[in-house]
DNA sequence: GATGAATGAGCTTTCATTCAT
DNA sequence: AATGAATGAAAGCTCATTCAT
């Protein structure tokens, strides 16, 4: 029995380092330019044994969305029961998503690079929102709370969380070209007081 | 002389021709999964007489990006030098876009699932923002002008550039992922009142 | 009549242009990479008016061997109907033929390169000695009037003409791969000595 | 630990397999008219997996030189280091060549027709004597030998070298293109008569 | 004779996936 | 579970040659 139970927590970790040398290669590589080898090579296993853990490209590529979701959702989450104003939640999210995006730059890369326009990829499993819903999930909740504490507008979800990922998004990405002129952190205050003006009761 | 410049013209044709094919195919199918088989096919014309007019399929897809660069350009230019206050501008530039997104949506399609996401293909030539100047200047002027008018803070470009297009593009694949539960130019209104709500001094 | 004089007289004019720019592409870049396209834009002419030229790049290539063949052939022939004792005449072929290999390069790099390796091309047309019997046959003649004059020992042929020629071929490869530490020049006394002393009666 | 030794040693005949193709159709054909498909097919083994071996054909072209360098090489070590005298060796290297020539013609075939003359394709790699080393390294021995033991006259290397190399390529190039009325190793005395007498002191 | 756009077969190379061991 | 050689379809691109003008 133990045996079952001690084979079952290694191919977890082999899972483990197979979606961490994947999210790192395709956010890097970009996910055509990545080849299974690649990733077996990466991960210190051969090629035909990967296949015993994901049995397509495609669905190690649906898996490593869904794992960056639920990292995400989990971390808002944890904001949105805390303690915080709505101004001040708004405030931790962006920190938050800088400090991923800096620490941990494969996860929102692999978000916007990979999931965001690969349709192909992603076409199959994970129409709409299904395979980002963890995270959509939270954002909803945050949207709710600030309107129910009376210090957000009630206007149509999308349109506020289009304003919201669609510009933390888009300053990731000026980010990664190396646009923007200072670091990313530089931005968390007036991108919070920008995304609060917009969204508040006014 | 007359049928040189009859070639001339209908050599420019093929390549509009070309273009267009290539525009709708990359923004619907991914760079990678287009290839140039499926763009001659479309266009009409053999794979080999396609680097007649395009020496490589990286640079068709560069070529690309400026024209839709260009294209974005002259229509925000043309509203930048129009009579309009800054949050009618606003509202302006927000109702273009989703105009295009509507009518013409490989073009926005293009500029957000093929160029910010396909790094190694722009990587040489298209650097920082060389293939989007056209578009990014008249952007820059638009806040500029903002500002001097006293309409808009005064606050670092990037943070509002982001704001602005990170919001539209956000909104756009929203629309494209068939997530938006109404049409794009429902949330014309609100989106201008959140972005000038953003931006302006308080 | 005058017309029909000049015309004829144009055509072979451009056919050597085509052959010049030919030489000097084949011998520099080789036979496959050099393409119809390089050599019309050298020559100044459209690919389709190539044609009107020669039926073929393979008949081009032919043709070019035979102009080589003729002219090697006649500076042999020249030093054969002069005044010299054999063992100037030996002189006088390898001090030509590097003279050649250093002033025009191409007829000699043509041969040894395009010629001698690209079997295939000169299959049909060019069996034995067919293309480069102009100059083959000189070298009979320089034999033979040595083996006449008792200078040369009566020997079979081409043991004596794959020395002569063979020597001078490895000799401008070796020259042409800047393996050789002097200018080739320099080896005209020594290399003219060793045919002279392989080939003399004893 | 057998199974990795065996797999091993399977790896190198086929290896050894490619080669041996891959000899024979560059030069009964050519490099550029051989392609990847034919080396492959008389291999037995699917294009695909041809590159599990050689990285791409200008690689395996590289390879096939050293491989015949080293071949010849150490043919030529073998009578360097035997008892003859200068003018026996001289004899067994013809006749080792000439043997080499009509047993296993492809080695001097590719040797002539590929090395010598697709200069692009053993740019990078194979400059000078690079990949030809352990054959002109033994010639040097040879040369060194016949001096020192009074036999050869001391005379510059490649002025020795271009004869006997440029002579014998130059015979089998004859014997290649079906000129040369006798067999080829009719020709083994007479040639080693020229050479010797060529080189020898007098 | 002259043009050059057009053709299409063919090239080298890549890579997700399979399967015998 | 693990290996990695093997497959083969398909990609981007080239180029000798043709042909409408």
């Amino acid at each position: 029995m133990k045996v079952v139970v001690l084979a079952r927590r290694l191919k977890a970790e082999r899972k483990e380092n197979i979606i961490s040398a994947a999210l790192s290669l395709f956010s890097k590589e970009g996910f055509h330019a990545t080849t299974i080898p690649d990733i077996a090579e990466k991960v210190g296993m051969s090629v035909g044994n990967f296949y015993n853990y994901f049995s397509s490209k495609e669905t190690l590529a649906k898996e490593l969305i869904l794992y960056i979701s639920t990292y995400l959702g989990d971390r808002i989450k944890a904001i949105n029961e805390g303690p915080l104003t709505t101004e001040e939640k708004i405030a931790a999210i962006v920190t938050m998503y800088f400090k991923i995006a800096e620490e941990r730059p494969e996860m929102i890369e692999y978000f916007l690079r990979i999931y965001l326009s690969n349709r192909e990829v992603f076409r199959d499993g994970c129409e709409g929102i299904i395979c980002v819903s963890s995270f959509v999930t939270e954002m909803m909740i945050f949207f709710d709370d600030g309107v129910s504490s009376g210090d957000l507008r009630d206007q149509d979800f999308f349109s506020a969380f289009g304003l919201f990922m669609g510009y933390l998004g888009g300053m990731v990405f000026l980010f990664g070209e190396k646009i923007l002129p200072e670091p990313l952190n530089t931005y968390e205050a007036p991108i919070s007081d920008n995304i609060y003006n917009a969204l508040r009761v006014i």
